[in-house]
Order: structure tokens, then C-alpha cells, then sequence
DNA sequence: CTCGTTGCCGGGAACGTTTGCGTTGATGTA
DNA sequence: TACATCAACGCAAACGTTCCCGGCAACGAG
């Protein structure tokens, strides 16, 4: 037996009040066109009747689905889980839904999540693109499509998009001068491949600042490790095993920070006497680690928030800009006892 | 100018080739009806002009969209974005999409997500229930709608569903045990507010394991710590000035973890020498934390995925079934230093 | 009295897709 | 020859909604 409820439409509204489907519409929607008793009467039903309308005959109407598609590497992490966060709390505000799509790090599955998603007629697409993505055709596809398309943290500027990104060149150059200062001037670099924005702007960062306090910046002490992790651990050994060792690590990804304070507990190093370490991290334990990590903040939520405002607005704005933004967000550095003063 | 691509229809496809719609709609699906010949070439033309199916019509006409609704109290949170990407996973390969929602703990939001994502016409609904919770008509409506309802973590045991579950009765049992074989008898459980299912399984942990080895469960010792991070904060410090003190917290929430950390460090107090504390926590950083800290491990992913599992079996079986399951899932004691036995 | 105006409402197409049923021409059978 | 059969395709309704295009009274102006 079947006791579901039939789910009410207008054709319901208008059987009972003897009218027709477009008065009832109407009559919703308050048009001038229909009398203050009919419309009264109509609304009236339809909140006896629990009636809410179908956004899916709407999305066919209109060719939109007030749904915004949202694809990033992971979304089991602190930086993607805080952003998408603040995705929804601007989306949900201004009544639209998000769609979230993991790439995983890979190409192949990034390309197949915008299409699926363009497929389900989002009208907008925020992006934080995959580690492996080199080919870019499948975003300016969906710009050929008319389709707002917003970039977050990890970019690619040759497209034509608005991108919202943190200060990484700063975030990086500041805790690489940070450590400079307390002492430390054999500073390596645990970074990701270097085809991420994220992983150029830390880059530059950590080099600037060794060239201002005139120290060399060697190759061997940049160590672009892959997204692998067991491969993570054995690059970061391999350094702290070298004859002259760097006698301070500047990490400039979350996910390296676990592995890299691993990997030298393991080795029997203490931190900061035998290593200092200082790193890119947004989980707020970090004040409360063994010893307590020196790490750059940023502001993830901002992110996610201002990501969201920029695509509503190109999409209320039938997707017409003067111009395409980069907005850069602040960085800070939290200094804890993992980059304490050198003796 | 608009130069935007016109997104291609079946129609686009029967013209080209002077077909009826219909005909294109049977070739693509394979029907025995149309000839070979004319299979392979309405494919051919399909994938010449990048046909791709329109799902909102097939919603509207099939009545199911393909997506499962997801509402959370959290997303930004370790276990939610665990449960998540769980709950993607497997809804990915199986050919469905998620859309996400958050309660923040409110019960009016749940309510209004609850009835957002029915007018979605969502396939079925995944959620753990908010703080506030206290009233379920909401689900019990959408049972009534006869869309499939899969419950977790924080379920309701009057409500007609599948529910997945960690072992929080044995996770806290062996928790407290363990602070117990240590040598610390004098141990309060801070823990969230009452009326969420969780709460009331690991409180019962805790008393029955106090209970087996004979030690007084003072209900003194027992805090429901707000939801609001000060509120909590100040219950714990309440506790930890008493005259007599325990020397032992067993930490039924991972959200209260830092908090309480927060609090006896700046109290002076040492861990474990002056207060031992153990509590749930899916962060895998908790090895790393000063002391590390002894945690109840969860499995969180895997908690997404059964539920992910559930809803599509319940869904593609017309949400009928014999019997409505709770699956448990174990919870895993990490022993750290922060429980280390008492001298 | 006639005609234009206005207020209110209904009919029906359209969005993209599937599907039951009808149609057509060709072939086989009695 | 007449009729049934069958392969291959077209027509049209349906899903829920909006909106253009009418229609039809009532009413005021001439």
C-alpha cells in the first residue's frame, strides 16, 4: 500500500478554487492583473494544502537552477570544509544551493565534474583547480557557455575569471623572514608542484625574503613534494638526513605539517634546538602542538564568502563585467615556540 | 553581444537529421524499435554537437533528480567533512550528486532545509540532527512523503529509519576504562547537551565503566557544556577551581577538546601530572598535540559511506524494506601521553 | 446606442525528455 | 487478391510552471 502523500501542485490550488493554472500563478506571484479577493483565497489554499513550488519546472522554464556548482581537490580538509562553508553561508542567504564535486587531484575526474555540472544547468561554478590540471580547456568551455565562473585559492591566470586567492606571496615571505630574524639562515623550503598558483606566489615569497637578508637560495633545500604521502615522507627524510642539514623548515602546505613534524620526531630531532619549522596552516590546534607550530592563517571562510558574492553577482548580472578581479586576501602569521629564537 | 553556444537539445538532433524527437530519444537509449543504421548515426551527431542529456527535464518528468540531500550541524568540522566526502564517495559512483546543508545547530534552519531540499525533490536525505532538535515532524513528514530518510551520529531512536551510528556507549567505556587502569579515579565527563543521541550513549559509557570498578559517578562531575565556545570555557574552569578537583576529564566531543586544553593551560595546571585527559577526537593531528592526546577515534569516512550506501538501496527499492537497520561502527582507543598512568 | 477602455481571468504554448499508440510501407500467408 | 504481420518511425501527451495572447463583462464617453 502506498500512503505517500501526493506532492501538491497549482493544478491542485486551481481544482479547488475552480480556477485555472494561470490565476493561480498569478495570484502567487501578485500579479496586478488579479483581484485582492482572489488572491487571498489562492494563497490561502496553498498554505492549507503545504504548497511549495517545483524549483526543478522553474530550473526547465527559465534555464536556470539557482544552483551553484562548486568543485575542489578535497573536501576533507581544513582549508576546502572552511571555504565551502563560507560558500554556503553567503548562497543560502541570497537563496541559491551549492553542489559540491571532489577532484581528487585528478584531471580526468576535475573535467568530468564541471561537465556533469554543466550538464545539471548550474548557474555558476567556483573552482579550486586539482593538483594534475594542466589543460584548461575544460573551464574556458564552460565561459564559451555563458556559464560565471569564480577561481579560488589555486587559479590559473590565464583565465578570464574573477579569482579569489590569500596574500601566499606574503604569507610565505613573512614566516620565511620570521625565521630569518630569530636566527635561523639555513632555511629549506617543503612546498607542492610547482603548476599550482598557491605553490609560485609561496615560492617567490620564500626566495624574496632569503634575497633580502642576502642568504642563498638553494635548489636542493626546495623540495616540491608530490601529493603522495609515503613519497612526502622519504623527500623530507632525505633532506634532514644530508650532511649539512637545514636548520629550519619553512612548509608551505597544511598537509606537509603533520607529515614533516612525523618525520623529525621519527629522526629523534628536536624542534626548533635541532630544526625550527614554520608553516601554511588554518587548523586552529596549532597554538596547541608539541612544541607549538608557528603557522600562517587565512582567512578560509572570507574566501569562501567572497567567492560566493562574486559568482551571485555575475550571475544576477547576466554574467557581464566590465572587468575580471583578483581579490587578494590577507594573510597572518602566528608566532608560537616552533621557531623560537636560536640560541 | 552574445556569443554564448546555445546548449544542444535532442531537438537540434532530429533536426539535423530530419528525425522525429522522438526516434533521437529511442536511438540514444538503445531501443530494439530503430534500426542500426539509424542508432549510429543519431550517436554520431550526439557527439559531433556534445549532446548531453538534460536531467532537469528528466526530473520533471521521472519525478527524481538524482540528488541526495545531505544536512549537517557543521560543515566545517572534522567529522562532518569526513562524513561528507564519505557520502560523496559513494554517491559519485553511483551516479548521484549532494547537495549540502547546515543547520548551525538551529532547529528552525533544519526544519527550513528539510523542506527546501523536499522541494528540490531530492531522491532521499542524509542528516545528522542539530543541538536544538528537540521536535521531529519534520522527518516524520518527509516519511510521509515517502522519500527515503538515513540518519547518523546524532539520530533519533522514535523515528522509522536506517541509522548509522559509531559505538559512543563503548568508545566512552573504553575511554574512561582506560583513564581508570591508569590509576585516576576521581574522573568528570564534560559532554555536550543531553537530548542529542550521542550524549546519552557515551554518558552511559562513562557511568557503567565507573560503576564496574566501583567508583562514585557524582553528578557534579558530569558537565552538559553549552554549544557557545565562552559558555564552555567557563563550565569547564568551574570544575577545574573546585576545592576538590578530579584528576581525570574524559572528553565526550571533539569541539570541546581545545577548549578544554585551552583552559587548564592557562590555568597552570600539567598534563597529565596534575589533571589526565582523554576525549573524542578524529583529528589526526591529536599524536602531535602537547601532550598528545588519547583519543576515541571514529570512523568517520566510513560512516558517510554506509549512510551514502543505505539511502541508495532505500531509494532504488522504492524506499520500501523489511526492517529499518542501525549499523554501529566500531570506535578505535589511540593511547597517547596525555592519559599516561598516574605515578 | 455604440464603441473603446479597463479589470480579471482562461487557453495554450513553451522548456527537454520519455513513451504509449498510431501510421506507413513492405512482406508473408491463405 | 485480401488480409495479417512486422519493422521503423512520427505524433502527442505528460511532468509543473510562466507568460503571451486573447476573451468577456462592465462602464464611461461620445
Amino acid at each position: 500500500m502506498d500512503n505517500s502523500q501526493r506532492i501538491v501542485t497549482i493544478k491542485d490550488i486551481a481544482q479547488e478554487l475552480k480556477l485555472s493554472v494561470s490565476t493561480v500563478s498569478r495570484a502567487l506571484r501578485d500579479s496586478a492583473e488579479i483581484k485582492l479577493e482572489t488572491k487571498m483565497l489562492v494563497k490561502e489554499v496553498a498554505a492549507r494544502l503545504h504548497y511549495t513550488p517545483n524549483p526543478i519546472a522553474l530550473s526547465l522554464k527559465e534555464k536556470r537552477s539557482k544552483i551553484i556548482g562548486v568543485i575542489v581537490p578535497e573536501i576533507a580538509n581544513n582549508f576546502s570544509s572552511n571555504t565551502i562553508a563560507g560558500i554556503e553561508d553567503i548562497a543560502y542567504k541570497k537563496g541559491y544551493h551549492v553542489l559540491i564535486f571532489q577532484s581528487h587531484e585528478k584531471y580526468e575526474r576535475e573535467k568530468e565534474n564541471v561537465q556533469l555540472l554543466v550538464s545539471r544547468r548550474i548557474d555558476g561554478l567556483i573552482i579550486s583547480l586539482a593538483n594534475e590540471t594542466q589543460c584548461y580547456d575544460h573551464l574556458t568551455d564552460t565561459i564559451d557557455k555563458n556559464i560565471p565562473l569564480v577561481m579560488f585559492d589555486r587559479v590559473c591566470h590565464s583565465i578570464n575569471a574573477h579569482k579569489v586567492i590569500t596574500n601566499d606571496y606574503f604569507g610565505a615571505y613573512n614566516g620565511v623572514e620570521h625565521l630569518i630574524q630569530q636566527g635561523y639562515h639555513n632555511i629549506a623550503l617543503i612546498t607542492l608542484p610547482l603548476n599550482l598558483s598557491i605553490t609560485q606566489n609561496r615560492l617567490n615569497g620564500y626566495k624574496d625574503a632569503m634575497k633580502k637578508y642576502n642568504l642563498p637560495v638553494r635548489d636542493e633545500w626546495i623540495i616540491h613534494s608530490p601529493i603522495d604521502v609515503v613519497c612526502s615522507e622519504m623527500t623530507i627524510r632525505r633532506i634532514l638526513e644530508s650532511d649539512n642539514r637545514p636548520d629550519a623548515i619553512f612548509i608551505s602546505a597544511e598537509r606537509l605539517n603533520i607529515i614533516c613534524i612525523k618525520v623529525i620526531k621519527e629522526m629523534g630531532l628536536r624542534i626548533p634546538e635541532d630544526i625550527a619549522i614554520a608553516g601554511f596552516s588554518d587548523n586552529p590546534i596549532t597554538p596547541y602542538l608539541a612544541p607549538a607550530l608557528t603557522s600562517v592563517k587565512q582567512p578560509t571562510f572570507n574566501v569562501g564568502q567572497k567567492a560566493a558574492e562574486l559568482i551571485i553577482e555575475l550571475i544576477e548580472n547576466n554574467n557581464t563585467t566590465t572587468q575580471y578581479r583578483t581579490i587578494q586576501l590577507d594573510t597572518a602569521l602566528d608566532i608560537q615556540a616552533s621557531s623560537r629564537r636560536r640560541q
